[in-house]
DNA sequence: GTAAAATTAGACAGCATTGTCTAAATCGTC
DNA sequence: GACGATTTAGACAATGCTGTCTAATTTTAC
């Protein structure tokens, strides 16, 4: 039953305090994604978190501390999710366009249809310019790192699957402008696409990445013409 | 020489007038894109258009009129060179990956490194959700007409050209996807790629575009592998 | 239960901003 | 040059926000 063994001694009171915490900075994400940094004010946030805006001073020292905390908090979540979905990147040819467009829903949904990452998306538009340091982090991280890694996965793909792709990073690039080639306007404002939505764009994307990419000779009704 | 007869009644000081109202105009769009609507104070757009500050009050009554004009100005702008581009898409396919490729430099051009596009953008993003009409209006007339007007340019161009579109829409959806593949990051912050930057890009994309939708057979070394 | 730590409400100074007002200066036109 | 309209600088009240401070209250740990 005794904690006190276990805890360490700057871990004490952290229960109620994380809880706050977290409340906080859910409040802010909220708040300055509506408002945007200037707009946001203290007293807006602590009524959202439900938590007296000293408190919010003592967590976070200032205003912008708390910012960079939710822009922190936000990245870390949205990388860890983007990175569990590559995971999910198909290994095998069995039914090469099927998987690539179930792999293309998953990506889609947690880019675009997620909270947060319409929030990061928003936030490097809009406050990019004054904090360069971090949306270089963000961008070297997230966009960076995930182009990269997906090349690597067609890379892998390509052994096993009748794939002729000579530039791997080009051909992961465009994989993903494809597949948000549909979704990007609308998601820019609240409207979520539909699961049917999703679905019909995805397997469209990957239709064309593969005709273009694809090795089998292209199998159009033209051919008896030929 | 006389000119009284020929200006009507309220048009009479308006050279000055509006040469003042263009220089607040374009003051007021650079201020409000660098800081947001919140952001932006009247003074600083007064300073940065060497104009006071009275003398913005009388011409746009208040800070929301004022952000409505520039929102209106530029969105006219835009539209108006959107148009005027894709007036140049090609009509014979005499040498078609150049001139699909020539074309798509010219739309990243006008729609990625464009000043009065990257701030619509920017305020599509961030105050999009505030003025929801303004913004509806934009998406119906600049992209919704773009993706239409684009569709029906290959519909034309795919009786000369050897193209086998099923949907010209979704080809055209893809076409801007593909166009703006690589330079969508960069283009949120201040970096504008060069022109070799942009001429890679654009041939890449349309070689992808033609692998997908042209009716030739691919030719690929491995063919003689089969 | 007690002591320490965290939280709260509220007051507060300092500052920036919006929008109005006024009197002087400037500009365009005849 | 003179007149009317426009512009200007500056003062101004009202408002809202940030960040600090304090004293009371609640929560947590033991």
């Amino acid at each position: 039953m005794k904690k006190s063994g276990l805890a360490s001694p700057d871990v004490r009171a952290q229960k109620g305090q994380l809880a706050k915490r977290v409340s906080i900075l859910e409040a802010a994400a909220d708040v300055f994604c509506r408002e945007g940094f200037s707009g946001a004010s203290i007293d807006e946030i602590a009524a959202e978190a439900g938590v007296s805006r000293q408190t919010i001073y003592n967590h976070y020292r200032e205003k912008e501390t708390l910012f960079m905390a939710v822009i922190q908090d936000i990245m870390d979540r949205t990388n860890g999710m983007l990175f569990s979905i590559l995971a999910t990147f198909p290994e095998k040819a069995d039914n090469l366009e099927e998987e690539l467009a179930a792999f293309a829903v998953r990506l889609n949904k947690s880019c675009i249809c997620n909270q947060d990452a319409k929030f990061i998306q928003k936030l490097i538009a809009t406050e990019g310019n004054r904090y360069p340091h971090l949306f270089q982090f963000w961008r070297e991280q997230g966009p960076g790192k995930t182009d990269r890694a997906l090349a690597a996965l067609f890379a892998r793909l390509a052994h096993s699957a009748p794939l002729d792709i000579d530039d791997f990073d080009l051909a992961a690039r465009q994989f993903i402008a494809l597949i948000k080639a549909d979704l990007q306007m609308g998601g820019l404002f609240g409207e979520a696409p539909s699961e049917a939505e999703l679905e019909v764009s995805a397997h469209q994307a990957v239709r064309t990445f593969l005709r273009a990419y694809g090795r089998e000779r292209r199998t159009s009704g033209l051919e008896a013409q030929h």
